[in-house]
DNA sequence: TAGATTGTTAATCGATTAACAATC
DNA sequence: TAGATTGTTAATCGATTAACAATC
């Protein structure tokens, strides 16, 4: 026998109702772990939304999303199904709804919080920033070993001492530290990071930084993407 | 018969005379398309090389190299296969020469000349960003609309106005442009580098860029790495 | 020589795409 | 109803790893 495609309370398009046992598919999903490439897609897909969202469009489908991001409507399909339902069957997705459901997959329904570790030309770049703000993200602090920078702040942000690195990371209840430390020492900021409790770590410094297993770190290696567009000329 | 696997004029570990026959294994290499993630590690294995070489170190196996970036041995051996041959069975490889192997391969033995677009924060502090010189990247000149900014410099690096651009890029022989503008014209700024001749594109604006295809364009998105390291806390 | 490590093949693993019944 | 589009399976494609003969 045939397991039925859909929950029986069948809910029209814009429904919200659909939410809860999304949650648990989430939660399922997380478990069987779900490759990082597909989360980074849902955040490109949430983009979109939102854009379609602040231009009044209802609906989307997975052929139109997937154009505007130059991927397959397959794979939108097959992204979106590691999480659940989202879609109507010929009629597509419902864009708040969409956006809502991926928002709240990964994480940016609620305020995440970032510190960022080294006021340099980078660092204090970030802090003035204006693109987090819209994906829901805050930062809220600082750090850097310059006495003359400690005390000032930049685009809102307050620079701290790294003295207080430890207690103000968990005080503050931060989320995510950002690096842009000199490579000599990212490592050992890293280590302090992690000992803190923090479990998601964006790294500027062009370093491989060893964590501790439950920790995520991202890397952002400037100088990399540069030696990698170099090859491909002519 | 089997083919021999190496050439017959052996040369001893740390000859440069192995360099001919590598360019023409390059050329191939670059006709049946080596996978982009190849050419990443490439990039950070050359980082490694740099670090072993200033503590003159004089050789190193593919496990070591594998190590010291989280990979396996036998991926260090595979992306080097693409291009040649460059160890020694039962001895490894000599840093100095996979070093300079590698950087004629992603083509950073010579200058790479890019040029920001936009002197906005995240510009400026691109201006200022030390990290490029090692690496053989040259920032040659800015350019942003602001009327205050044009004619200014930043870490030594001047700004153009906007209206110059086509002229200074073929001028300047400028290979790379790193695009840090608004959004809404990102795509327009796209278009008339691309216009100028540009195939190299490193973009740091939230928009899919829609370009030739001899056109490479390399993304960073920082909201969408938050976003990324966002689903994975807890 | 004995031990170490390469280059390369075959086996495995994972991700993408095509195709289509189910559904609106 | 006819047309459109989903969710999902199977087929394809590509990338990683294990294994080992060849070599120093």
């Amino acid at each position: 026998m045939k397991k039925s495609r859909r929950n029986p309370e069948t809910v029209p398009l814009g429904s919200t109702s659909r939410r809860k046992p999304l949650r648990q598919d989430a939660r399922r999903a997380r478990i069987e772990q779900i490759p990082k490439k597909v989360i980074k897609r849902l955040s490109l897909y949430l983009r979109v939304l939102r854009n379609l969202e602040m231009n009044s469009v209802p609906r989307v489908s997975s052929q139109s999303l997937a154009e505007s991001l130059g991927f397959t409507s397959a794979q939108v399909r097959k992204d979106l199904a590691y999480f659940g339902q989202f879609g109507v069957p010929g009629v597509g997705y419902s864009v708040s709804d969409l956006l809502h459901n991926l928002e709240h997959i990964l994480g940016t329904d609620r305020e995440v919080r970032v510190a960022i570790i080294g006021a340099g030309n980078l660092g204090s770049a970030l802090m003035s920033y204006g693109g987090f703000a819209r994906h829901g993200v805050r930062i809220v602090m600082a750090f850097d070993t310059d006495i003359h920078k400690i005390g000032t702040e930049r685009g809102g942000v307050w620079i701290f001492s790294m003295d207080s690195l430890e207690e103000r990371l968990q005080a503050a209840e931060i989320d995510i530290a950002i690096l842009t430390v000199p490579a000599d020492v990212a490592q050992d900021v890293a280590d302090r990071v992690v000992a803190a409790g923090i479990s998601g770590i964006l790294n500027f410094v062009p370093v491989h930084l060893r964590v501790p297993p439950h920790v995520r770190v991202q890397y952002v290696d400037l100088a990399i993407e540069i030696e990698t567009l170099s090859y491909y000329l002519r």
